[in-house]
DNA sequence: AGGTGTATGTCGCAT
DNA sequence: ATGCGACGTACACCT
């Protein structure tokens, strides 16, 4: 990790023509050979940036990189007021929970808990808009398509619409009704998914768990 | 900007839960007090991060950040390598040539590129849910909305359709049918279409601009 | 390699 | 503030 605090100023030429006028910036530059151009402030997001894997040359004037798709990001440096070299090694990653794909796992081996009779079909159905996160049957043999969000949103009850509406053209699965689950779902989604005739089902993530974890503890 | 390289491991707690085991990482805290945690490698993206506004508590052990949502982020310092501090000044900003609006611009001029006998009524039709980019009129006198896209994915096509909804209410327009238009349109985005009537053109933004060049330099 | 869906998306602009 | 659309989205996962 090279870390080079200098008065710069930066063109990037690719999916989009960009120029950032002389100024003080951090130019970092990673192990893998990516360079992000950071301003004092705004986020993670750097100004202007080249993912590995690039080419940088290094001139009196400025820095030059280049990428196999043929973009380009020229730096022009004024001054060089810092340039700092750390070896940080290997990271051994970030661990995540809580995200829609747990939440998935979780309710794919407890649908009841959505409703009393609900079984697993399949997971991920394949439709021709996309696929359906699980696919049940409800108590009396009727086919549920079940769209599973950390945030219940408006464009989750547009998405789960549409599988519905191409999934009930299917004479073997017809009628299929929806269930949008997650752990908040907004009014503005409940409104639609009403509208719709869109289940809305709230689930906490850690109740999820803890009933998971006694159940497996059971054998 | 400050610049810490330590040997540290990470909590977050908010949206989700995550976590990072014990290694040697970047940690940057910036002028508005955002704090990003780099290893050295992976694009731009820091592994874990706090936008503004949040308060920046600092122990011997480590750093707690902490935010008005009530999400947390705790660094546990096990080793501090190294503590760069600069002062970068405010940045002018990125200036961007984009090419998206650049795409509407070339359309609405030559908009019988799209479709033999097409005529522009006006950019920016304004509806109750939103402006349509392109009104025309086709060889047989009728409305046609035309969206352009970068990108023809699936959202595109649910926009059109609502606008054709609320389009289609008004007797002096109707019938009005679509037009997606974008470089590149997805299989998806495609079936959708076909399933609600909206034609899909695909163009090519080097060659449009080659034939507005050719027309222009004939005056 | 290309397609699709998720994201602690971020960012800007409108209401 | 909140909603909505764009992004050089990035990124993981799948065919």
């Amino acid at each position: 990790m090279r870390l080079v605090i200098a008065r710069c100023s930066v063109d990037y030429e690719g999916r989009l023509s960009a120029h950032l006028p002389m100024a003080t910036r951090l130019i970092m530059v990673k192990a893998d050979g990516c360079v992000a151009i950071h301003a004092d402030g705004g986020a993670y997001k750097p100004l202007n940036w080249m993912n590995a894997p690039n080419l940088l040359v290094e001139e009196p004037t400025g820095w030059t990189v280049t990428n196999p798709k043929g973009e380009i990001l020229r730096i022009t440096i004024d001054a060089l007021l810092a340039d700092h070299t750390h070896d940080l090694g290997p990271d051994p990653g970030l661990q995540k929970d809580g995200v829609e794909a747990h939440l998935q796992a979780l309710l794919a081996d407890a649908c009841h808990l959505l409703e009393a009779g609900l079984v697993l079909v399949r997971r991920e159905h394949r439709t021709e808009v996309g696929p359906v996160d699980l696919l049940c049957t409800d108590a009396n043999g009727r086919s549920v398509a079940v769209e599973i969000k950390r945030r219940g949103e408006i464009d989750g009850v547009e998405q789960l619409a549409r599988y519905l509406e191409f999934m009930n053209r299917d004479p073997m699965l017809r009628p299929v009704r929806g269930m949008l689950v997650a752990q908040v779902i907004k009014p503005q989604a409940k409104a639609l998914a009403a509208e719709r005739g869109i289940m809305c089902v709230e689930v906490d993530y850690d109740t999820l768990r803890g009933i998971e974890r006694a159940q497996t503890s059971l054998f």
